[in-house]
DNA sequence: GTCTATATTTAGATAGAC
DNA sequence: GTCTATCTAAATATAGAC
């Protein structure tokens, strides 16, 4: 009985440890990117030793990777999260509005794709989890739908979500990313406004 | 006499050795990123030691920085030397085209593109420079266009030059620098045909 | 101006005590 | 399992010969 205890004492223990380090080791990646972040820093950020990050974690590839595991997923599940519900009319307008303000305005996500994007050279598996996790969830939500309300009368439902959904990435890309809001400012309403107008546009005539 | 060649010959060969530096450096950034790019890399792939790149440039950074403006510039000549010309209603259709193939298959280009992203918390001033030479003078062109062509009925023609741009480069972004191609694949011909149809699509009616 | 050699720092990863 | 101390390699930058 000592022993079962102290064996499930352990376990919990280690996954505590782990989810620890992970929790010191996201900030960490995301504000220094992957080259810059050193082991030292994870494991103080972390409040571990260096070797407790070794014991956890094979290497730094692959804490890495169980980080970018960990944050994709996160956001897939936010994304799949929120069903299109509303006036018809209005769906287009306010998913745009939901993917731009929810993804503006979380900076721990925005350094997490810009993350994504400067590892891709590196770590092509990476990216491809990113796009299979979050852009094409996204994309295929939109797509249903688009397919789903005929009166757009659209003739590729898929082509046209993607478009969509790529240039509310772009803006976000373009304005916070690169800081594009200081030399080439947008608002967002505007550009949604107008991207919802090219897609409704028949409708509107 | 004598002196005036050999300042002549001293001024020409230090032109040289900076363009030297510069032609060995640009594949290593762009190749390893910025922070695993050593200056021994360099030096090497640039056939000078490691000090002469400290006589030419104050430090990795200021190299870095000369080189990023570097091919900005070159890109930035690109861009703006390419008349819209043709037939009105073909002429949104080749010039995404022409952006697409153009940069689809410039590699170094795409590297570069990474590079820029990856750097973008540390180096902000370089991806402002990037956006005010590049995206910048590509929307102001497509915008120019969309207000002389009052017959597409646009009610914002920057927005909708924006969107224009911006769909394009994120396909290129998600196809390419992210390998969507591999796990979300889509024809660029399939892309463009929809992008153009948006905007057209009054006049189809 | 250019090179070789080097100083100094810091990285990833490991050994050994407990 | 966890820690402290350490090994080895590689980075930026500089000193000094020519």
């Amino acid at each position: 009985m000592a022993k079962t205890k102290r064996a499930e004492k352990s376990h919990r223990s280690a996954l505590d440890k782990a989810e620890q380090i992970l929790r010191g080791a996201i900030p960490e990646f995301l504000k220094n990117g992957y080259a810059c972040t050193s082991m030292d820093k994870v494991a103080k950020a972390a409040g571990v030793s260096k070797q407790t990050l070794y014991s956890h974690f094979t290497d730094k590839e692959g804490l890495f990777t169980a980080l970018v595991k960990r944050i994709a997923t996160k956001k897939y599940n936010f994304v799949c999260s929120q069903p299109l519900e509303g006036e018809p009319k209005e769906v287009l307008r306010n998913l745009a509005d939901r993917i731009l303000t929810e993804n503006i305005n979380d900076s721990e996500y925005l350094e997490f794709v810009r993350l994504i994007i400067a590892e891709s050279g590196n770590y092509p598996d990476l990216s491809k989890l990113f796009l299979t996790q979050i852009a094409k969830p996204a994309v295929e939500i939109v797509t249903k739908y688009l397919q789903e309300n005929q009166e757009l009368d659209l003739e590729d439902p898929e082509a046209t979500a993607r478009i969509f959904v790529g240039s509310l990435v772009y803006f976000i890309l373009n304005q916070k990313v690169l800081h594009g809001i200081e030399v080439m400012p947008m608002t967002a309403e505007r550009y949604v406004d107008n991207l919802v107008a090219l897609i409704e546009r028949k409708n509107k005539i």
